[in-house]
DNA sequence: AGATTTATTTTGACTAATCAAAATCACGAT
DNA sequence: ATCGTGATTTTGATTAGTCAAAATAAATCT
């Protein structure tokens, strides 16, 4: 069985390469896992060995099949995990992620097919994060966000990309959630401002980067 | 945080010594723990200096107060989690321990205050082991054992002591669920056998050993 | 008491995961 | 072609947890 560092590092390789098969450089890895860059070069020296991922030196590191699929297995407990902890327990919706970090190392498959049936096979979390089938795939769609959307057209909100307490607090503050529409009715590149309206709302600003955390589509 | 190893050993000092004061053997906690000896010497060491045991040297180890205290936690997460996999997910009783083992180091105080409120506050778990309340009290009520009660008379089985997978199949298998009724119909303590009998059930015979892991009380 | 058995402790070694700091490499800019 | 910068790797050390096997202490048995 891999531990659960082993698994923290496929999980976290299989997010930052957007599911893709890009190369992640060690030091973007070093940052999501909160380690020394030095850290992760041992790691992923021995995660070659045990045929995990594949590393080329000085470049980065892919996942190979293997890894994929520990990694995707794990990336499916954590987000069944948080369906659970909002859907069920009716827990903050920004506290979920930390909770799901630890109980995704935990659950048995049994568990989770258990937990899936249960949740009547959600396709995706509550922030909006598509949930890796029991066979493996993930749902690769690209969307606009508030940065790059159209201007002055109602959009869905489909997921937030961003699992910090902070951001999701302030996302729930301001009604940003999945599935509720809103229209931009302002953006200024130069000045990097968003101006973002919920249907009956008052209007509301946003830098650029929070706005690109935020995935819309077009309504219905 | 007490790692899960650290908890691991403070839970099974608690139900060695059967929530009272004894001294807990070392060898009895390697026997537990599945690790050798000299292993547990250098643990039971490092917990003294952390404060979690009285360590009398060569003759065993005790729980303090703040030690105690945590592993009553662990214990209580790990019925709780038990209650939750049969009573809500549906599974085999007899699979769930095994899970809970995990589960125990995995959730958190808040998750654990919302099981408890989903269950609606059980009392005990699944194999009728008692659950710790919430202020870290442990009910150490005595029964007798089918090894050791009054013969011919009708018996509600309270619990059953005896984690492993194997046993508790055995017990489902025979009916010999908390809540059931029997009758011991006859024991003979030189041959090691008892036999019990459901209220409308064939005979059933089992060692002296078995029969003392199967708690009752008087009915009603 | 002296010898034997058994439980416990000690010692030395190993693995997984980590950090700090020095060394190395690759790349673009002079 | 050399330089400087930033990313990566290497080196040496640390911590938690473990085992094997030798040493020691306590209890038990002649
Ligand atoms: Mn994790
Ligand atoms: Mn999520
Ligand atoms: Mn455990
Ligand atoms: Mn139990």
């Amino acid at each position: 069985m891999a531990t659960s560092t082993v698994e923290n590092y496929l999980k976290h390789m299989l997010l930052l390469s957007e599911g893709g098969e890009e190369l992640v450089p060690m030091g973007a890895l070093a940052e999501a896992l909160a380690v020394v860059p030095g850290t992760v070069t041992t790691m992923v020296k021995a995660l070659a060995d045990s045929g995990h991922v594949e590393h080329r030196p000085r470049q980065g590191v892919r996942l190979t099949a293997e890894g994929r699929r520990v990694a995707l297995n794990v990336l499916r407990k954590h987000r069944l995990v948080e369906c659970f902890l909002v859907n069920v327990l009716k827990m903050d919706w920004a506290a979920v992620d930390t909770e799901a970090e630890q109980l995704e190392h935990a659950i048995s498959d049994e568990v989770l097919d258990r937990l899936d049936a249960l949740l009547g096979h959600p396709e995706t979390d509550p922030h909006g994060d598509p949930i890796p089938s029991r066979q493996g795939k993930l749902d690769s769609q690209v969307y606009a966000t508030l940065a790059t959307c159209v201007v002055e057209k109602a959009l869905r909100i489909v997921r937030i990309t961003d699992q910090s307490a902070e951001f999701l607090q302030f996302a729930v503050q301001n009604g940003l959630l999945p599935g509720e529409t809103v229209r931009v009715t302002e953006r200024n590149l130069a000045s990097g401002l968003v101006t973002a309206k919920k249907n009956a709302g008052r209007p509301l600003a946003l830098g650029l980067a929070a706005a690109g955390k935020i995935l819309v589509q077009p309504t219905r």
